[in-house]
RNA sequence: CGUCAUUUGCCUGAU
């Protein structure tokens, strides 16, 4: 059984569950509390999650008694596929059979609960936690601290942050690259410098995310030069730059119009050793349709070897729609449908005000119902274009009829 | 100490 499950660990690593699954199945071996563990948590990172459902239930019926780490990865993948109710029953479960949830449980909701009802409702569950008697452990803190400057609650992020250290804890380097890349996002991008200094000076070597945090909220700020030699400086600092230090600049450089550069830096990218991802080409194809070379992009994305998705098919489309090739555009639109891939509600918006644009606004409409008829939720994007189209060709009554639908379905107005 | 394992940070598209 052990060197069985050293197999089987072995394909999990390398993303082949599936095999190591079979594996299983092919008898011979009766599966132990290691073997589950180790397809669960691979399952569970892979986001397969009612395959991993299926093999805890698997495991119980057996007689095998599943462990915290067992029920802590379930609960993770549970919340990272928006399944928080299945994640707290399973939380429930996991007590009633007897198993004490430690702070990584928690860690794992509280993350689940922050990104989808938002932070407040994580500092409940946090607040609870602690009158529980659990200690809360670092990532508990860069977790609620991150949720709250992605909500922009910056002073209540630094206020937590000295809880952390009335806490007798000591800040991570995860817990600085946290604030840095909030303080960019909150347009603070020499504060986010000071603090890259800082954390070095605090003993808390900057990685390549911390370096990237700023990369970006320079290029952000259309600081693409200072984003350059940080990319060039990094390196001597100890950290490589990775996919997307380059990926990043690249798009910094294409926003500020020097497509030249933004290619040099692509090629340096390549040279250094860096292999481009489908985020590379999705950058190059969105600046190449800004640069209204829409025919170019998909020739390069053609020739990327990657295949086109919802991001590029998205960015080609918009494309198509400004340089007011609608046809082309919808064309397109249809075109990924039938390969399966599924549009989102940034590919509907942005087609949405193509056809308004265009002065289609019967046809922006039927894309608006199409859209909420496949379970995509309109957002304040999509009724914006479609109201600013009404209103431009003076249907303001029509225009003011959607904004009130708008609201009754929740979306606020900006 | 025969085998495994859980939680936190960075990049791309729409008004």
């Amino acid at each position: 059984v052990v060197t069985y499950n050293s197999l089987v660990n072995g394909l999990c690593k390398n993303g082949r569950v599936d095999e190591a699954w079979m594996l299983m199945i092919d008898k011979g071996f009766s599966p132990n509390v290691i073997t589950y563990s180790t397809l669960i948590s691979g399952l569970c990172k892979e986001l397969r999650v009612d395959e991993a459902m299926k093999c805890l239930h698997e495991m119980i019926q057996l007689g095998l008694r599943p462990h915290t780490i067992i029920y802590n990865s379930l609960i993770d993948g549970l919340g990272k596929t928006k399944r928080l109710e299945s994640a707290k029953q399973l939380l429930e479960k996991m007590v009633l059979s007897g198993c004490k949830p430690d702070i990584v449980s928690y860690n794992a909701l509280i993350h689940g609960i922050s990104r989808e009802q938002g932070v407040s409702e994580a500092l409940k569950l946090f607040d609870s936690v602690l009158k529980r008697g659990y200690e809360p452990e670092v990532p508990t803190y860069n977790i609620l601290i991150d949720g709250l400057l992605k909500e922009d609650r910056v002073t209540e992020a630094f206020e937590l942050f000295s809880g952390l250290m009335k806490g007798g804890l000591e800040p991570d380097a995860i817990t600085y690259t946290v604030f840095i890349d909030g303080l960019c996002k909150a347009g603070r991008v020499d504060d986010a410098l000071l603090m890259l200094k800082d954390m070095d000076e605090k003993g808390c070597a900057p990685d390549v995310v911390s370096h990237n945090a700023v990369i970006n909220g320079l290029c952000k700020e259309k600081r693409v030069d200072e984003a350059e030699a940080l990319v060039s400086s990094m390196e001597a600092r100890g950290c490589s730059p990775n996919a997307i230090s380059f990926n990043t600049l690249i798009c910094g450089q294409c926003r500020v119009g020097k497509w030249k550069k933004a290619m040099a830096t692509f090629k340096l990218m390549v040279k250094r050793g860096v292999t481009p991802t489908v985020v590379t080409y999705n950058i190059l194809v969105d600046g190449l349709c800004k640069a209204k070379q829409v025919d170019e992009a998909r020739e390069l994305l053609s020739t990327s070897g990657f295949l086109a998705d919802v991001v590029s098919c998205t960015s080609l489309i918009n494309g198509f729609c400004k340089e007011g090739r609608i046809t082309e555009a919808i064309t397109l639109f249809d075109a990924m449908v039938d390969k399966g891939r599924v549009p989102d509600v940034v590919t509907y918006s942005a087609l949405i005000d193509g056809l308004g644009k265009a002065g289609r606004l019967e046809d922006a409409r039927l894309l608006l119902e199409a859209m909420e008829a496949k379970g995509c939720v309109p957002n304040v994007y999509t009724y914006n274009s479609l109201i600013s189209g009404l209103c431009g060709l003076e249907k303001v009554d029509e225009g003011l009829e959607l904004f009130v639908a708008m609201v009754e379905k929740g979306c606020v107005p900006d």
